[in-house]
DNA sequence: GGAATTCAGCGAAACGATTCGACTGATCAC
DNA sequence: GTGATCAGTCGAATCGTTTCGCTGAATTCC
């Protein structure tokens, strides 16, 4: 079921085959029309792998995805929902690739095979060896999350530092003097993780600026992990009365941390946070946040890409998402002392 | 950077080179050994689409998901995680269509282009015109659920029907005599969705078998959903003193109008579903529940289906899961009534 | 020592599309 | 009437692999 048949069942050569489908030349509308007549019968539809080697681009955008196995977190959920409606709306294919800080089997397959035409990077490193294959390549590529120097390169990513400075800037406002960041775990931070070192620094600046006073602690991403932390934050320092987090994953054991110290929220205790609305409106009481817009992130990334793609000397696109606090329902002025 | 190249740099002919990647015919170690410090040189690959246009298979696997926009359940989260490891195991790599019920443009750009070698079906409806097509195209798939009459065809389940129906038993064998079912929604059901069928099936056969009262909802994929139609269970059927639910998307709702409601659970309500262990987890108090193996059903999913690309004349393979229930505190005693 | 076998390697033919140049009539301008 | 233009079509080359058949040379067998 290729084009010579095709063609030979409608009394043509396959270049007028081909012309017909593509228009890239004119054919006679009655020759066309016997054209679509045996295609539609037949179900004929131009094999990919030929075309793709033919015009040497695979009509494929690959997303390298960190491994599943760590649960991924509800941003970046939306976040590859966000790429897969985009890539199908741009009426391409989408080639998952499975592959941690490294680049293993999976990445190599899809970008040394050349299956894709450009790839989009989760879970960058502010120093990501990915990268640089991608650049020896030369495939476009977009990131989420900036490395270190982010200059010349094609990337989406949110102002961690901006949103976690408004959080404390929000809970200063409503009197409180001691607050904690529930960062992402220590792991993360020393293996160059942007967003933990970027909060990290959002934090300092903030707590100074206010002149209030800050602890910071690291959480792996699980509620267990959550709900230890904040019982350390509870005991190690009773004046915090307040939380600023970017650690989503961590969330219900947070909650369930303030629960069982009988902690009202927000009547005695306020959490800010940088998450997924999704996970915003899943607390109890509904949390206080910035919402990630991951599905327009997505959706942008893939903007980005098709236009390195097929504009490969354009200058580099990049957007740094910086959305409002929606003000919900777990932030309130600070207790009075008892 | 082609097979040729390589073959002048190392002095041989392009198909020797080949057989030397391939080991199809034997190559002399020198000349081996030359040819492979070539490539290590200039970082060679073998140009995807001109192997598959060749070989006539892609080593690509497709797996459509039902389009991302109503977010996934966490057990279909965790299935598709399943899939995405084992395929990465496989040396294979991943399509992901999103699409619906019928086969949109997605769906038609991989499976008509053959850009796949199999596909992986997720959300079977009982009667689904997808599955028609590939049968028509003959392209080995393999589903997740199953049709109303899937003989003959490679498929993975859950036992939805015997699950629910253990945890009826279960919750009779605490007392219960009025238990309400949370099913998946009316719309779902009646577009023949199997999981919603089977439940209710299994549902209507425990209640009659262990003489108690049933009463089932249907009800969203979402929490808001689900705290209404607690809501609504419990003024219209005060009786009601437990619940079995396959709707995990609802949880949250659920847990929250029992919450409001000042019912403790398992004091005073109890409550029985079948979810991903995760979700089970987040429950407050954790959940009693049969932990659906959603990443093994993905591994097991692309066993199938690779068996089925391999060996085409192979009886198909199906395999229903049925996970133990894991009791965690959730259910307990019928309270006294007072 | 000649015949049979094995080993290494080469050349050419696919696979199924796209695209370029060339050809054929018709139409048009003058 | 002649030359130019143009729409419509065809044949052949090409993309980068894999694989089949063939050929010398080296090895083995009686």
């Amino acid at each position: 079921m290729n084009i010579g048949e095709i063609a030979r069942r409608s009394g043509v050569s396959r270049s007028t085959v081909s012309y017909a489908l593509s228009g890239k030349r004119s054919v006679s509308e009655a020759t066309r029309q016997r054209i679509q007549a045996v295609i539609d019968e037949l179900g004929y539809r131009p094999n990919a792998a030929a075309r793709a080697l033919k015009e040497g681009r695979t009509r494929t955008l690959g997303l390298v995805v960190p491994p599943p196995r760590r649960r991924l977190t509800p941003a970046q959920l939306e976040f590859v929902a966000g790429v897969v409606e985009a890539t199908d709306r741009a009426d391409l294919d989408l080639l998952l690739s499975p592959s941690g800080d490294d680049h293993d089997r999976s990445f190599e397959r899809i970008v040394g095979g050349r299956r894709v035409d450009g790839v989009i990077l989760m879970e960058i490193r502010l120093d990501d060896t990915r990268v640089r294959r991608l650049q020896g390549l030369r495939l476009p590529f977009v990131t989420i999350g900036r490395t270190a120097r982010p200059q010349g390169m094609s990337w989406v990513d949110v102002d961690y530092a901006a949103l976690i400075g408004r959080c404390v800037d929000h809970l200063a406002d409503l009197g409180h003097r001691h607050i904690a960041l529930v960062n992402r775990s220590a792991e993360l931070l020393a293996s160059g993780h942007g967003p933990a070192h970027r909060a990290k620094e959002g934090f300092a600046d903030a707590v100074t600026r206010r002149g209030v006073e800050g602890v910071e602690v690291g959480c792996a991403d699980d509620v267990a992990a959550g709900e230890a932390c904040v019982q350390g934050i509870l005991s190690a320092h009773p004046e915090v009365t307040a939380i600023a987090t970017i650690n989503e994953a961590a969330l219900p054991g947070v909650q369930r941390a303030l629960e069982s110290a009988g902690l009202d929220v927000p009547g005695r205790f306020s959490i800010a946070g940088v998450t997924a609305r999704h996970r915003a409106e899943q607390f109890h009481p509904q949390l206080t946040a910035a919402d990630v817009p991951a599905v327009d992130m997505g959706a942008t990334a893939v903007d980005f890409l098709v236009e390195r793609i097929t504009e490969p000397d354009a200058p580099p696109r990049r957007h740094l998402f910086v959305p409002p606090i929606s003000l919900r329902n777990s932030t309130g002025p600070v207790p009075a002392p008892r």
